[in-house]
DNA sequence: AGACGCTTGTGAACGTATGCACAAAGTTGC
DNA sequence: GCAACTTTGTGCATACGTTCACAAGCGTCT
């Protein structure tokens, strides 16, 4: 299955969700692409993937779609989490409801912090980082979030492969190596932020985006 | 400039920054792509769109190159940002220092909980979402940050558009739509999160992701 | 000054992803 | 049971992205 079909799943899934939620029973290619935002014929070239699971002249049965995604993407099973730097955001992703309904359950928060040891968050204690590799054999987790300071992250990183993680989502803005085998995922506020800018400057054209430098040439080049 | 290589340039951008910390004055593309994840040839035909700013047998000068990428993307300016919806998430985003060190400054608070009125946030006054067509047009607002819970998602993105942001970063885990002409990027951590499960699931084989129904077929076909 | 070694910048080949357009296959109505 | 209509699943053309491989260019050393 293409990656990008793959990263695309949850994306139909959360659409199928809240059609199911409404009451809805079945859905064609064009109305379901639609809610997801994407071109229908994409749509069924992804959903043909999993399979032959469409009626022609009817669309798809909603719930038994769902069903397929979730065993495709591998939710039928709860997936224990660590989240590794309980900071402001490893506070946030710990009280994210999301993760729970998603299939994914928090199964420690860990921070190398000692000052932050036994405080509760979303029902855990946090426990030490020199606990990590314990953790993770005791508890049989194979993804880890990272949420720690950009400078911690290659190191945490290295534990948890070392532990046994096989996946791990990086929300610490840094470039982390990790070994043939293990999966990575970034998640990066600033870089997105950075995407958005470079199109905001080339829309505006020169009238927001101008530096007082830029406007300086443009000045030179105007009034030569 | 392909849309692969603006994702990639603040990847580049960082990598920079830290040869830059590390008093590093040159750079080869070969080490510069080792640095960031990337492909050599790939690294140097990104950087060929913003010109030809290499020296051959020598690599790329650190510190001037991180001044072309940042002016490429926009960052020579300051971008005013707000955030919508300020629980959890929002909080870790408002005091999350990698904004500002990086051409963003965070302008303006806004929920729609009048408990959370007057509350201060990392220097910030949280004002009522009725005010967000004022401020937005008052400060000039072009990017907005959305992390309101699902359902009100695309409401907030409609004021924004409205009020006049032309950005939106989403990190609310809902599908919402925009005009054109308006940049929409999201983050959605739970869909991160079953982009690895499933490749965990495949990669652990049937060990770890054996659910009890996929389990029970397997018995029957095995002693069937 | 000239030869040598290194690194950039890019043409070309390859691979992946997208979207059109339509045959195949189902449902509905008569 | 057949015709008309709807919608899926997919072959094909096109666009986009990546990687290889190498000529062109720069610095260095003799």
């Amino acid at each position: 299955m293409p990656e990008a079909t793959v990263a695309r799943l949850p994306l139909y899934l959360r659409a199928l969700t809240n059609l199911a939620e409404r009451g809805v029973a079945t859905v064609s290619s064009e109305e379901l692409a639609a809610s997801a935002g994407v071109n229908s014929a994409k749509l069924r070239k992804d959903l043909s993937y999993l399979g032959s699971y469409g009626t022609r002249g009817v669309g798809y049965e909603v719930d038994f779609l769902r069903h397929q995604i979730t065993r495709e993407i591998g939710l039928t099973q709860d997936w224990a989490v660590v989240i590794v730097g309980i900071g402001n955001l490893g506070h946030a992703l710990a009280n994210y409801g999301g993760f729970a309904s998603r299939g994914f359950r928090i199964a420690a928060l860990v921070d190398a912090d000692p000052s932050r040891l036994g405080e509760e968050v979303a029902g855990l204690n946090v426990r030490h980082a020199d606990e990590l590799e314990q953790i993770v054999q005791d508890l049989g987790i194979a993804i880890g979030v990272v949420a720690t300071p950009a400078r911690a992250a290659q190191l945490v990183c290295d534990r948890l492969v070392a532990a046994g993680v096989t996946s791990i989502l990086n929300f610490a803005p840094a470039i982390v190596q990790v070994p043939e085998g293990v999966d990575l995922r970034k998640v990066d506020l600033s870089t997105e932020l950075q995407i958005l800018a470079y199109h905001e400057q080339r829309k505006n054209g020169a009238a927001l985006a101008l530096t007082a430098e830029q406007a300086a040439e443009l000045a030179e080049a105007v009034n030569g």
